[in-house]
DNA sequence: GAGCACTGC
């Protein structure tokens, strides 16, 4: 079971155990209460007047207050705090093509297969349409190109599922299972596909970065290929603008297998949805018939909030109430926990799994017949001005919400209980996800394409167009590495870097290492810089974690700490119970340690030597600020840090090696906007190194200009520094 | 003195 405060009196069964901890005083993170911020962080700042709207009604109406009641009855105290709902609409996702007789539809398919190019089909995951639609086309001989044999190719976001799909088909010959990020780097190597007749782009309205590239990829594709077919799969809300991108091509659908759920709104919305989803929990338990319920919450601490709290409300009613197995999900829980979700829960008790996105698509448990959905998600966005992300709780998408209903419905007829309002969900939540290429940094996505021989960017047929300063912002870090020229071309640097699935500063300094003989220790902070962070720190043990990570804290800064970190699992012979002792996250350590091997190869491919610097420190931060000189920032005499190259201000991490030593000069891997502007992963450098390793970008200032004091190593950036609108053919794009 | 949803080459 899961680990619980124990409640203080047990005994009293008094309604005032209801209340959420925060009103009594206890402490719970404001963040967990109100979405810190409900506009969408990568529009424009200032909300829309629909938007203020909808945070001010989250916020101006109550939950039906508390009574108390007389008696310590379960039923009783449950009915005094009940949310009322009311059925607005009953209608299953797909039940309008659902009287489609499978044979016709197979006929049409195989049809409209042989007479488009591209075909658009509508169906949901476990609809069994990859299975089918490949069967149908090895029955229509599509497996050949030009008379030699091709193959059929089914791309997917998640690597687990393409493996599935390559397992399930492979043996009826032709099919491969690829990710779709994949698939890109093969037309790296092969900008026509060739080995291909059909390329399949599966789920594609999740809208991964790589499928949107694709996508602009494919549109030119077929006009060169006028014999490579194309189907696009996705949910109904894609449908038309993926048909009407690719020429307006037909659109089917095949029939779902799943059952219908009602779905129940709020008649006000919700002040606190976290409380509101505990509510209707206990409703749900209390008052419906068997089937197991799913929470969707925003993140870790949020729900190990909620687990905690309903445990002690549920352990309040004692005896009275069966019993209620309260299951936490996300994706940094131990995989061993992680599974316990898909174990059934005894006769006469209820599962309820509280569960980040990871249940809405990458993770299917059957047996829920509730869903509770608040509205809400932890979504990142990319700030271009300052190259910073953020990670924000946002309302979801009307299609989110649907894919989160469908959940209830795998097994039997379901209900999902939403947390806001029907006409919110109607004019004030986006149709579908903004895709994640208008929400990142595109530095990789940019190298990539400028090695397929895709120049002119701004012109490249996006179906969505990242924007225009995320574009610009990449060329000119690009520029900066030196993996552009002046006319935008890629040099034979930028070559080397996009051979990397690396974002391009860590190409640099990979690349960089080799020259300064430290590569061996480069790809392992590499390596390290790419997967989550490996410090754990649960919440009951923070001192102890705090104490243990300080340990491996390093003078240079957080870069050679991760170093000392790896460098102390593989003495420990990769040991996963030394993890455990110095609270590291065995599953990032096993994560660096794939990357790792994953880089070595490519190392060895282009005949880049591993070489290690041994104890020379100083020449692996050397070798990182080759590649980060970009991120440099120097103390600011009022407080904190500015970034040299646009003074903005910036703080060190509280997380961080150098947090409270306050170097004059850093070096930092990342900028993310939390509470502050936080530099994460920082290092100590020495200011000459930055003229000495990107001359080009910084020089000394002039000398003649300056007090006496500031003269010794005033650094700055280049006033003529690189402007992509000299270059770039912006006029080519319209509007 | 903080807090990280999800993927993947």
């Amino acid at each position: 079971m899961l680990a619980m405060e124990e409640t203080e009196e047990e005994t009293q069964v008094e309604l005032a155990e209801y209340e959420p901890a925060f009103l009594k005083g206890q402490t719970r993170r404001s963040g967990s209460r109100h979405p810190r911020c409900l506009n969408r962080p990568w529009e424009d700042p200032v909300p829309e007047a629909g938007e203020r709207r909808f945070a001010q009604e989250l916020r101006s109406i109550n939950l039906s207050s508390f009574e108390k009641g007389d008696a310590p009855q379960w039923k009783q105290k449950a009915e005094n705090k009940t949310l009322s709902y009311g059925i607005i609409s009953n209608k299953s996702l797909k039940a309008q093509r659902e009287s489609l007789p499978i044979y016709k539809l197979k006929a049409e398919l195989m049809a409209a297969m042989m007479s488009n190019q591209v075909l658009v089909v509508i169906g949901e995951t476990g609809s069994g349409k990859t299975t089918q639609m490949t069967q149908y086309m090895v029955e229509l001989g599509l497996t050949s190109v030009n008379g030699q044999k091709g193959m059929i190719g089914c791309t997917q976001p998640r690597r687990v599922a393409a493996v599935s799909v390559a397992k399930r088909v492979a043996k009826s010959l032709v099919c491969a299972g690829r990710t779709d990020g994949m698939l890109m780097r093969e037309y790296l190597a092969d900008n026509d596909l060739k080995r291909y007749s059909v390329l399949m782009l599966d789920e594609a309205h999740e809208r991964t970065i790589h499928t949107d590239v694709l996508f602009g990829l494919l549109h030119d594709l077929c006009r060169r290929r006028p014999d490579l077919k194309i189907i696009v799969t996705s949910a109904t809300l894609d449908a038309e603008k993926f048909s009407s991108y690719f020429f307006d091509c037909p659109i089917f659908t095949i029939p779902g297998r799943t059952f219908p759920v009602e779905i129940l709104y709020t008649k006000e919305p919700e002040p606190d949805y976290l409380d509101a989803a505990m509510i209707t929990v206990m409703q749900i338990h209390l008052s419906e018939p068997a089937g197991d319920v799913l929470v969707f919450l925003t993140g870790q601490e949020e729900i190990d909030t909620c687990c905690e709290t309903l445990f002690t409300r549920m352990e309040a009613l004692g005896d009275l109430a069966p019993e209620l197995i309260i299951l936490p999900v996300y994706s940094s829980l131990p995989s061993e926990i992680q599974s316990r979700i898909f174990e059934p829960a005894p006769t006469g008790s209820r599962k309820c799994v509280v569960a980040t996105n990871i249940a809405e698509a990458s993770l299917t448990i059957d047996g829920v017949y509730y869903v509770v959905d608040p509205g809400f998600s932890k979504q990142k966005a990319f700030n271009p001005k300052l190259g910073m992300d953020s990670l924000v709780v946002t309302p979801i998408s009307q299609a989110s919400a649907r894919q989160r209903a469908g959940r209830a419905g795998r097994t039997g007829p379901g209900k999902c209980y939403r947390l806001y309002t029907e006409q919110a969900f109607k004019t004030e939540m986006l149709p579908t996800n903004v895709p994640e290429i208008q929400r990142t940094n595109l530095g990789n996505v940019v190298l990539q394409l400028k090695a397929m021989g895709i120049n002119d960017l701004l012109g490249f047929n996006f179906m969505d167009p990242p924007p225009v300063a995320t574009l610009v912002g990449a060329l000119e870090n690009l520029h900066a590495l030196g993996a552009l020229d002046e006319e935008g071309l890629l040099s034979r640097l930028g070559r080397k870097m996009a051979e990397f699935p690396l974002e391009p500063s860590l190409s640099k300094m990979l690349i960089l290492s080799v020259d300064l003989g430290c590569s061996e220790e480069i790809l392992t902070i590499t390596a390290m810089l790419s997967v989550e962070n490996p410090f754990y720190r649960p919440r009951d043990k923070q001192a102890q974690a705090d104490m243990k990570k300080a340990k491996f804290h390093q003078a240079e800064g957080d870069h050679i700490t991760l170093l000392t970190v790896y460098k102390a699992w593989e003495a420990a012979k990769f040991s996963s119970p030394w993890c455990f002792e110095n609270f590291i996250q065995a599953r990032s350590m096993r994560r660096a340690q794939d990357v790792r091997k994953q880089l070595v190869t490519i190392m060895d491919r282009y005949r880049l030597l591993l070489l290690s610097a041994g104890k020379n420190y100083k020449i692996i931060c050397k070798a990182i600020t080759a590649g980060f000189f970009t991120n440099a920032a120097k103390k600011d005499p009022q407080e904190g840090y500015r970034t040299l190259v646009d003074q903005n201000p910036v703080y060190i991490h509280p997380s961080s090696a150098v947090f409270n030593k306050n170097p004059e000069y850093v070096i930092y891997h990342e900028l993310v906007l939390t509470t502050k502007e936080y530099m994460r992963n920082i290092m100590v450098i020495d200011p000459k190194w930055l003229t000495e390793l990107a001359p080009a970008f910084y020089q000394k200032a002039d000398p003649n200009k300056m007090t006496k004091q500031k003269r010794r190593e005033k650094i700055e950036p280049l006033h003529d520094r690189f402007n992509p609108k000299d270059s770039w053919r912006l006029s080519k794009r319209k509007g």
